[in-house]
DNA sequence: AGCCTACATGTAGGTGTTCTACATGTAGGC
DNA sequence: GCCTACATGTAGAACACCTACATGTAGGCT
């Protein structure tokens, strides 16, 4: 499978990532494992792009993070708050309405 | 309808430019409102967007242009080169692979 | 005359998310 | 001793978009 050019991902990214921790709390690693497997080998995300991403929906309150040691390797867990919930229902929605109206430029349907 | 976050774009701008220039020629503010009525309305460019986008797709070989004078007005008009067409065929394709893959990760069929 | 809206093109400068590249370290297989 | 997988993180650059401004014509309304 091709790799979508990630820089087209550009204010898609926060949607994906609440995606991966809706129904369970994931870490740094695993959450660019499960973009890989949802996106069927599409999504190849940087270490660079998620940890900063992940950050900054923590300060926006969104995800909530705490340390776990597994292994011996330190991991830090992020989960969903439910501010985070909400802001995944709208970029859902945001995505849907985003989606559909490029379609109806790119792939008009003749009128006549 | 509501618009779509125009900062989203990054990346598809180009796409949907070649796109409405697909079936004829037209200069940048009839290219805007061909974007606002191909998307129902969602679709609000501003010009400094506009106009130096369509400069980069013409010095990238995609777009010829011309002057024009009508009703006292100047008009530079655009028109697909058959680059462009070549482009628009690979951003089409592009575009279905990247809704694809977002869709399947916000959108997860349930496997079980 | 003066004002407003629609038409029409363009530039300057800022923003912000993403990228690339680098840095660091553990665990385990060969 | 070396490599790969696992795991997190920072620094700095790139670049496509935005806002705001600048300029000008045509035509309608008061």
């Amino acid at each position: 499978m091709k790799d979508v050019n990630t820089d087209a991902l550009r204010g898609h990214m926060d949607a994906l990532l609440l995606s991966v921790l809706e129904s369970e709390p994931l870490h740094g690693y695993a959450i660019i494992e499960a973009l890989q497997e949802r996106s069927g080998g599409a999504l190849n995300v940087p270490t660079g792009t998620v940890y900063p991403a992940l950050r900054r929906l923590e300060q926006a309150g969104y995800l909530a993070s705490e340390w776990a040691t597994v292994g011996g390797r330190k991991r830090r867990t992020y989960r969903l708050t439910s501010a985070g919930r909400t802001a995944l229902a709208g970029e859902r929605s945001a995505w849907r309405r985003f989606a559909s109206t490029i379609g109806s430029v790119l792939e008009p349907r003749p009128t006549k």
